[in-house]
DNA sequence: ACTTGACTTCGAGTGCGCTCGAAGGGGGAG
DNA sequence: CTCCCCCTTCGAGCGCACTCGAAGTCAAGT
């Protein structure tokens, strides 16, 4: 009779490897790194996550992906965790970042135009 | 009576660096990693830049700026160094250029909006 | 003549974000 | 009991794209 007493939303590092697109080694490092909450553990010393992790790692993703430093994430982790309170403080983190990405875009759709007006130079004289 | 012969649309490497907005030690390196013709030099070996090469040089951090790497970039410049007939490779590598921007420009919209959730959510919470 | 300052080469160093490998420890299947 | 696989930690290594510093050269200004 060998019970496995897990508890039922809690996934292991491959589990949520797979959910998140990131590796078992990645996340490792991100709780290093302090991007997130140590998970618990099973009786093995295994990591145990939550839906809640799982939840918090697919919007760090979004912030990584649209480019917000580790350091930056780093330091909106740590006001999410000083608890209530600092909520203006995280707006306005999120908010800079909201900025930052929007001027990138924009400076790469401006890029962009150029580099097909190059593309069309090329369709013109393979014609 | 010193007169200083230098070719009149050509430019020293601080110029180059103010008008591009790379830095000297940038427009070295690029030149070491294949991205540009080596310029000619004047009577002291020091760089001189043709109008072409700054043209070049605005178009190449174009598509720095958009995220091609420079192992890629390298690759275009050879295909154009290589003379014509080649421009069928050389759209295929824009054109595969263009669409990754395209999709990563896609992505990074998704993802904001999941930010711009998260931050509407402290807005109305701080109301 | 001397100073200043921008240029030259070469190679090493930096910062970021992973990525990997070694060494060891369970734990379930047969 | 053995096998195998996935987990653990720790620390080193990597790839990219610069970035910098040392040491030397040269030309122009005072």
């Amino acid at each position: 009779m060998t019970e496995t007493l897990i508890a039922e939303d809690s996934y292991d590092i491959a589990d949520v490897a797979s959910r998140t697109g990131l590796t078992a080694h990645t996340l490792r490092y991100y709780e290093r790194a302090g991007l997130v909450h140590a998970p618990s553990r099973d009786a093995a010393g295994r990591r145990r996550y939550t839906e809640a992790d799982i939840g918090w790692l697919t919007f760090l993703t979004k912030l990584r992906s649209t480019g917000m430093p580790i350091r930056l994430v780093r330091e909106y982790v740590e006001l999410c965790w000083a608890g209530d309170g600092n909520e203006p403080d995280r707006l306005v983190l999120l908010q800079a970042h909201r900025e930052a990405v929007l001027q990138r875009l924009d400076e790469a759709k401006r890029d962009l135009e150029h580099i097909d007006y190059k593309i069309n130079l090329y369709r013109k004289a393979s014609s």
